[in-house]
Parts: C-alpha cells; sequence; structure tokens
DNA sequence: CGCATACGACCTACCGGAAGGTAGGCAGAG
DNA sequence: CTCTGCCTACCTTCCGGTAGGTCGTATGCG
C-alpha cells in the first residue's frame, strides 16, 4: 500500500544491504518495482539523494522503535532484549541478513561524503540509546557492569555487529544468535534465573 | 622490490580494504602502479582472479604468521595479544583500517562466488586458530572460560571484525583498540596476577 | 661467438555493455 | 489547466575485457 518512492526506499534498503553501496545499480531497482529505469530519478534525483534517504528512513524507523521502548518498557534488559530479537528474526528468516547502515559503515572510506554523514548519525543515535539502557540496567541491578555504561554501550554495539559480519562470512545466519546470546549471557548479573525477570525460555539450542 | 603482480595484490588488497570489492577498478589500480589498465590482465585474466589471488594472499600470510605463534610462543594469551597488537598498529597508523577479507565478508552475497568462498576459507582459517589458541589458553589458567573454546573462539573474532566495524562507523581507529581492550580485560580470569601460571610480564597497559 | 627464436611484460586501440543521468513527451487526476 | 508519475530516447563516462603489436631479455644451437 505504500506509494513508489516508499517502495524505492525500501527496495534500495534491501538490494544495500544485500551488496553495498556499489553493488546495486538503477536498473536493479527498477526491475524491482516494475518500472523504467528514469523514472527512479523523479522521485530522487541521484543515487546519493536515494541512499541518503533509505539511511535517513531507517533511522527515524529506529528512533521511534526506541521511543517506544522507552515509554513503554521500563526494564533494561527487556528493552535489550527486544532490540536483540528483531535482529534474530530478521537474520533467520532471511528478510534482512545485516543491518543497511553497517554494510554501509564498511565501505564508508569509498562512499560519497553526505551518505557516510548519515550512515554515522544513524551509529550515533544507536550508540547514545545504549548508553541510556545500559545506565538504566546497572541502575535496575539486571546487568554487571564492571565498566562504564558508555563503554559497554560500545561493546554491545560490536557484538552485534560483529554478530553480523561472522553470520555473513560463514554463511550461517544461526551464528548470529549464538553469537549474541553468549553475549548477553556474560552481561547479565550472575545467575539470573533467581532473578526477579521472568525469562521466556532457553533458546541457546546447540548451534 | 617486489614484482608487478606482487604489486598488484598489494595494492588491490588495500583498495578492497577502502571500498569494497566494487568500490575499485582496473583503471585505479592501473594508475596506482604506474601502467595501462590492460596489462593487468597480463597478470590476472579478471577482476575474479586477482580478487582471489589477493584473498588468498592474505590467507597464506596469516597461515605463516599462526605458524610462527604457535611455534614459537608457548603462551596463549600472548598470542592472542600479538594478534590483536596486529591489527592495533594497522588500524592506528591507517596503513589498513580493516580486514580486506572483513570487507569482502560484508558484501559477500553480492560477489562471484569463487571470491566468496576464499573468504570463507579465511575465515574458517582464523577461527580454528582461534578456537586452539582459546583452548589452550583454559588449559593454562589464563583464560577465563564459562564457556566452550569453540564458543570463546567465535565471540572474539565476533568482537575484532565487530571492533573494526566500530571504528569505521565512528570514523575514530582509536575506538577498535578502545572496545578490543575492554573485551580483553574481560576475558582474563580474575586478577591474572595470582595465578599459578608465571606470565612474563603485565601487558595491559591501560589505553 | 653469432644468431634465431621464444617468451614475458608491457603497450595502443578498441569493444559491448552497463553505469548514472538528462530531455522531453504523454496520460490521468485534482 | 496544471501537476504528478511515468514513459521513450538518448547521452557521457566508465566498466571489465580483447586483439594484436613492440620491445627487451633469456635461451638454444650451429
Amino acid at each position: 500500500m505504500k506509494d513508489t518512492a516508499g517502495k524505492l526506499i525500501e527496495e534500495a534498503g534491501q538490494l544495500i544491504a544485500h551488496a553495498g553501496y556499489n553493488g546495486f545499480s538503477y536498473a536493479d531497482l527498477a526491475e524491482r518495482l516494475g518500472i523504467r529505469k528514469p523514472s527512479i530519478h523523479h522521485h530522487f534525483p541521484s543515487k546519493v539523494d536515494l541512499v541518503i534517504a533509505v539511511v535517513e528512513q531507517q533511522r527515524a524507523a529506529i528512533r521511534s522503535q526506541i521511543a517506544v521502548l522507552e515509554n513503554g518498557e521500563p526494564d533494561a534488559m527487556a528493552q535489550l532484549l527486544a532490540y536483540v530479537d528483531y535482529w534474530k528474526r530478521c537474520i533467520e528468516d532471511q528478510s534482512a541478513t545485516f543491518c543497511l547502515a553497517g554494510v554501509l559503515a564498511v565501505e564508508l572510506p569509498g562512499l560519497p561524503l553526505e551518505v557516510g554523514a548519515a550512515v554515522q548519525r544513524h551509529f550515533n543515535d544507536l550508540g547514545l540509546w545504549l548508553e541510556r539502557v545500559m545506565a538504566l540496567g546497572v541502575e535496575q541491578g539486571a546487568i554487571k557492569l564492571e565498566l562504564e555504561p558508555r563503554t559497554s554501550a560500545q561493546f554491545f554495539q560490536t557484538a552485534i555487529y560483529g554478530a553480523m559480519v561472522m553470520a555473513r562470512a560463514y554463511g550461517d545466519p544461526g551464528k548470529f544468535t549464538f553469537v549474541v546470546d553468549a553475549f548477553l549471557a556474560r552481561m547479565r548479573t550472575e545467575s539470573p534465573g533467581e532473578n526477579d525477570l521472568p525469562r521466556r525460555s532457553r533458546r541457546d539450542r546447540a548451534e
């Protein structure tokens, strides 16, 4: 039910997550939408415009999701799990096997400057939110934190993106879940089972 | 003092690490070497051949470095630190701001199959070595390991590549060192100085 | 030794196709 | 009557790759 511009952003996002900025063309995109190549220019004058729109849309989506979590979910660990579960689902059901901003970040030195700037804004948003969640989690006693919230947040972000690289490199989506779960286990306070929080179930299924 | 084929592999490696497979061309490469574009085909018939050669050369270099470490350095933690220090130096002095196989891994779904296979071989080599080192480290009591060596190795690899993504995304090479050090700190046995094993010297120098 | 041959490394010139992008037109809805 | 959304036709530039030639050196051999 989306308009063409929206579909363009959506499809472009998938293509970027698949093979990066230089890995897709207006021709690919046009074919997916069932329109002609120059029609894309009507919505996005240049490829740079399009890709920036894609990143900014992703950023907006995440920001609004963060807002929902921060307003509706008081528990820090539950917020983190919601975020992690989102990516677990995306990666395991193949609907998105990598964060598109992550792909762009890796090829960032070769990207147009404005695209790079948008990517950095995305990472900043995410990093700042994680910092808030970490601080909250320590306060709540759900997260053990021998380090400062800032450090833990960066560490967590590293684990997420590193796990995506691993899943790609080994061609095994399960690797993401496996690695991220191992990380979460270490981050929790000791003996999480005896905590005040209900835990859904065991997912640690051997790989 | 390298021959042209060697220079091509070296320069291509830098270009790939910079912007990925689709982010460089034979024209770029020719300009760097000061030769004409078609001359490259004399050494590497196709771009796929060239890139595979680059990955395989990198892989061979790492394999031989691993062999040196495993024969000459009995201490597991010291082996890990040597590996980490290598990347710290490369990233902080900007001589290589990302593992080229890592860049290729991220865009793997859009790569020629043979290139993807070479990239996976590289990751396998690295993963298997890390597994051996982890097992050795636990045996030596230098690494605390509530998880199996296999899991810890994957976790470590995740941290390395995740930290590279972070350094790129935030445009800050220091982030790599920062995050990796935080990871190493968590991985070590508590108060490593009071262990049963003699440790050569303190290398934990704060960042 | 002199000389032919062969080969490696590079060159110029060129190809078909795909890249991102432009110009201008046409149909339908407000 | 205009504006939006799409079209066809076309442009320039760059892509990876080919064909074929030149030069220098190394080798084989009478």
